[in-house]
DNA sequence: CAATTAGCCTAGACAATCTAGGTGAAACGC
DNA sequence: GCGTTTCACCTAGATTGTCTAGGCTAATTG
């Protein structure tokens, strides 16, 4: 119920991610992560679309104009193949970190 | 061996925590969160030193002047009240946000 | 006594998020 | 048919936290 603010730097993998199930818009992504995540993570829009923008500058995603299930226009976003290995990548350091993280909570 | 980054936003929690344990000079904290995350974790002084400042204004940690193990002069900080309520909810914080994230990354 | 280490500190740059707006068009209520 | 809500996208600017890259002093080491 109550939203908390992502974690700084986990943003782009969580758009890789559910991107990584097939072409979403960017509305849908935020909706999408809301979801998942039993609604702890609230993805704001301010931060949603530069995010997409700075990653399609790098490559990960892709873009294409097309039409939302509620027959609205909308821009789909699809992983690229740079995409992928990006989120296996920042997959492996959220692992590596997590677990370091609560290595140190735990044995401090 | 190579060192990660922190993530944005678990620096406060990592001091409280090995704080908890007892008082400690920067340098010390800086140490053993580098030990405990089996190195995986890297505070740079940077980040550190501008980040005791900003508990102790708030008033979760407290300072004092003492020696250090190595017969230095050292800054020792020591958990308030309020720290260690402060450390409590990140701590509660850190949980869920990191179960929401593995929701995300398992079910997307 | 020179060089290294321990320990603290700061200014400035940088990056990511959030706040708080705005736009246009489709759908919905009446 | 008309106003309101919803969908969907976008942006400027402030804020925050971290990092880079220094500098300082005093004690230990060689």
């Amino acid at each position: 119920m109550e939203k908390t603010e992502l974690l700084s730097g986990t943003l782009d993998l969580l758009v890789l991610r559910v991107l990584h199930g097939g072409p979403l818009h960017g509305f849908a992504i935020a909706e999408r992560i809301h979801a998942l995540s039993r609604d702890v993570l609230t993805v704001e829009e301010g931060s949603l679309y530069p995010a997409l923008y700075r990653m399609q500058e790098k490559g990960w995603i892709e873009p294409e104009w097309g039409q939302s299930e509620k027959g609205r226009r909308a821009k789909f976003y699809s992983l690229t193949k740079e995409g992928r290995r990006q989120l296996t990548n920042e997959r492996q350091t959220w692992d590596r970190v997590a677990l370091a993280i609560g290595d140190v909570l735990r044995n401090a």
